[in-house]
DNA sequence: TTTCATGCAACAGTATATGTTGCATGACTT
DNA sequence: AAGTCATGCAACATATACTGTTGCATGAAA
């Protein structure tokens, strides 16, 4: 399976928009990600309809963040995803007749949930504003500067 | 992604060869789990390279288990098979420039790590023994008989 | 009215897991 | 010795899901 990159890419587009006041477009994000504006809006329509962003149409439109920064965790980020597979590794067949299949489905699934659990968990205790400042922590050790197109040249 | 079932086919399979005393082909596995016999082998070869099941050729050849149940644990078996993948979700890219990539993969990366670390450790706290025992039990409960081809019939 | 931006659907590209075929190799049977 | 049965392996085909692209409609600002 190829992997889900979209808690990635999208995270990444939000700790852009909250390194300014004005809106960003889709356009501008797409040029820094390296891919296509139509994915960006794509990513970023499940958090709209939850609330976390507001998008403009027109002139000076674009997306804003529309929550503090501290009351958005990874999770909420997740969920607005639509809370896509987390493993790729599953079962051969999820309700088989066969109890030896049974038997095995039940064992990684135990195995699974827990992890599941685990993972959903710390998603919950990291917000954007902590990811926020563990990059400010990271630009001041490195002496660069913030700028959207700059920062992600080649 | 599609999702990587060789565990849950593999220990499937390893199962029905705890069950008999005698050799058992690829070729009846395959009819077992309706899927091709090459299949079978090629989720098989790892463990027949750690040692965990020896193939012989021939007449009267196929497949037998070389260890007891009891000490071979899910995590011998996934890491038999190559130690796969186990999240479908993962960075966008993996080395970046840029430093908010950088703070996000370190977030996700350190989650991942915890759920990757407690499932390892599940997988290496469960024997086939237990898988089996646990496969007898469902088979008591139901009333139901052991029949490597009746038992996946349609 | 023009320009700019999102919204959305449909389609193309790509990567990976699984399935299939063909042939070589080796072991047992007759 | 010849025939049969089974694995070993490489190459190719298929299926699925993630990502990228195009086209057009909608709405807001200049």
């Amino acid at each position: 399976m190829k992997r889900d990159s979209k808690l990635s890419g999208i995270l990444h587009v939000l700790l852009h928009m909250a390194e300014t006041e004005s809106a960003v477009t889709s356009e501008l994000m797409a040029r820094a990600m390296h891919t296509n504006p139509v994915v960006i809006r794509r990513i970023l329509s499940g958090l709209r309809d939850a609330g976390f962003v507001r998008s403009e149409k027109g002139h000076g439109g674009g997306w804003k963040i529309a929550r503090p920064l501290t009351e958005i965790t990874l999770r909420d980020v997740y969920d607005s995803l639509g809370a896509p597979q987390l493993f790729s590794i599953g079962n051969r067949t999820e309700s088989p007749e066969c109890l030896v299949e049974q038997s095995v489905n039940a064992a990684l699934g135990r195995a699974l949930e827990e992890a599941k659990a685990l993972l959903l968990d710390r998603f919950g205790t990291v917000t954007l504003a902590q990811l926020g400042e563990d990059f400010h922590a990271r630009m001041l050790a490195s002496g660069k500067t913030i700028d959207l197109e700059q920062s992600h040249a080649i």
